[in-house]
DNA sequence: CCTAGGATTGAGACCGGACTCACATCGATT
DNA sequence: AATCGATGTGAGTCCGGTCTCAATCCTAGG
């Protein structure tokens, strides 16, 4: 046991003032390095503060200075390298300025987004990092807004909730990105996503993720500049756990009308998709055409290589952190954050849909595509 | 701004008081639920507490409940999937119980881990969960222990540090997953890993962790049991960032006495080592055989899929905490804890070596092998 | 030598809850 | 009707710091 007869109650500012002969007062000021302190009496003190082995009570601190030099975090799924990256931005960026990071993770569930949030707010966070799990029911997050306490939302937008967002601009990469997969011949192009919906999916559509409706707005745009119609029926949300992505993946290459390439909403669910195609037996490029968001490092060893949408994830983390700080801490904006851009990465698993004999590169796609590419 | 002209103070306990007309003493007693509280009161008090949206200050209450009903956790990089997953299993049972988290990230430092460790302790936290950087620098967990404070390993144990750790049995699975290759028909095996040595490896030498220390050992053990001398030369410790761990790769397949089979101690290691591989022109297994630690989604990917070894890190994410929560709570153990033990999964990784026909499955193998082969 | 003004110092209030203690209140018991 | 135990209740203390304020100490200028 630990025991060693004492029970070991903290040594305070009152203790080590008694054991330095001076007031409390003047012992909490050489501690705590404020106002008027002689050398002869900070000396005193401090070798008693070392000899008694002093810590100061952080929350007794925080309560009558009101600031807890803590960040609350609140993401979907840390065990999502994405979130495990951007984290780490975080993380680093708040060491630097002296704050600590309470973590708190969601499941993506709103209930227990608003419960976190409640929490973090209950035990005084300096600010809070959000990564909403919906980007439509924002109310707890307007609440955040109206008590006063810095708030920043960290990979997708919040309707009404007019804070700093760090993100980034989902409708240009999908476009760009879609327009390159119709460009290398596909028509039938799919897209997973867990984002959950009750109604199927229409044109337009409000999606509880920001990030969603923007990625498929992005397609649509793309189809509707190539010209082509949009084949919604290949929009699958609500895709779940490993199993259910998997199935899903099979519905969409099974069938005369099956898709030629499949767009995978996140790291997770391109382990799942790459996993079925692979079991099917299928192979990527050749039948399939695979793109993904995300650019873990593994997506470099598969056969082939993934073609994947990088997103500056560590970045974001910091950006976000550095920009709550500088909120807590009452600065203003020194100017506009750093940009924050998906890039499309091209590596091998884009290639001709198989019936490609039917398209041919014609004007009308090239005349659409920017210049520089 | 936010500013609608009153600066927010935040809702006491005093102000709820004065709006029900109660002292503060009976409106405490309503709002925190104990003591003796007259239906009455306790409803006008709900009410008022209702109306002014009062929120507990959970710093004052910590302060003299002396719970903060938080813990702490230390890792080294969260940004690896293996503690992302563990920090899964904790925040998971954390909730549950009514705890929170706070982590910090010490990048495998240990001068940042004794200050995390510090700061956590001055934060009151209830607990801590450390993955030490560490095994043998370890005064600053003593401390913990010390300050009674509760204290509980994860990943890795700590020399002199006598409380509960959640990790598997590195030697065994070492021995097990060496004797596995040898079975192959590998004698030049290397192993890669970041672990931080000053002197070069010698057999048995105290290695900062024990979790390294314990794989070199069953290594050893393996070579020692089926009669071949263990190659040290292809130890290879220090392996830093990802240019560097490609580095290494390449050197221990070149030569006349590279090695045919290689190790990968971690998620992070592997992805370098298989992109060298890769890289060089090499395939897997034919001209180089494979093996990791932790089994990630992505090794099934790959072609071939990998041949892992995998840690239940979800699992012992749960037993720690838990384990910490009990403590805390001033519970007694049940009973033992999960078993947590790692597994070879044998994919398709391992093969036999190119010079294969210098050797044969001998009885002399196959003797040591279990049963349960 | 005297005094103004800054440097030091200690007493005590305060942050926002939890909790102790002494003092009602009240129905039930005998 | 007097007594007793079980509630109810409010005043006030405490947790461990920060910070205000008035008092005291010095030292240099006059």
């Amino acid at each position: 046991m630990s025991s060693d007869g004492t029970r070991r109650r903290d040594v305070t500012v009152a203790d080590v003032a008694k054991a330095a002969k001076v007031s409390k007062a003047q012992a909490a000021r050489a501690l705590g390095n404020y106002g008027a302190v002689s050398d002869d009496v900070r000396e005193r003190v401090l070798a008693a503060a070392e000899e008694l082995e002093y810590r100061p009570n952080e929350l007794a601190r925080s309560m009558n200075t009101g600031k807890s030099n803590t960040i609350g975090v609140v993401v979907g799924d840390i065990e999502n390298p994405h979130f495990g990256l951007a984290m780490r931005g975080i993380t680093d960026t708040a060491k630097k300025s002296g704050y600590n990071v309470i973590l708190i993770n969601t499941d993506e569930e709103r209930a227990a987004e608003v419960d976190a949030v409640r929490v973090l707010l209950d035990k005084r966070v300096d600010g809070l990092i959000v990564a909403p799990a919906s980007s439509v029911e924002t109310s707890h997050l307007q609440q955040v807004r109206e008590s006063g306490r810095p708030l920043v939302l960290l990979d997708r937008a919040a309707a009404g909730v007019d804070v700093e967002t760090f993100a980034v601009d989902m409708g240009r990469i999908s476009y760009e990105s879609t327009l390159h997969l119709i460009e290398a011949g596909h028509r039938r192009i799919a897209f997973v996503s867990t984002v959950r919906t009750d109604a199927p999916y229409v044109a337009g559509m409000t999606l509880d993720s920001s990030q969603i409706s923007d990625r498929l707005d992005g397609i649509r745009r793309a189809f509707d500049d190539a010209g082509f119609p949009h084949p919604t029926d290949l929009i699958r949300l609500n895709a779940g756990d490993a199993d259910s992505i998997m199935r899903i993946t099979r519905e969409l290459l099974d069938g005369p009308d099956a898709a030629t390439a499949i767009i995978a909403s996140d790291g997770l669910i391109a382990l799942s998709v790459v996993e079925a195609i692979q079991e099917s037996g299928r192979s990527i490029p050749n039948d399939v055409s695979f793109l993904m968001y995300d650019d873990f490092a593994w997506t470099r060893l598969t056969t082939p290589p993934l073609t994947v949408i990088s997103q500056p994830v560590y970045d974001m983390g910091i950006a976000a952190a550095s920009a709550l700080i500088r909120q807590i801490e009452g600065r203003k904006a020194a100017g506009p954050g750093p940009d924050l851009v998906a890039t499309l990465i091209k590596r091998g698993s884009v290639g001709a849909p198989k019936d490609a004999e039917a398209l041919l590169p014609d004007a009308e796609i090239a005349g659409i595509l920017p210049d520089r590419w």
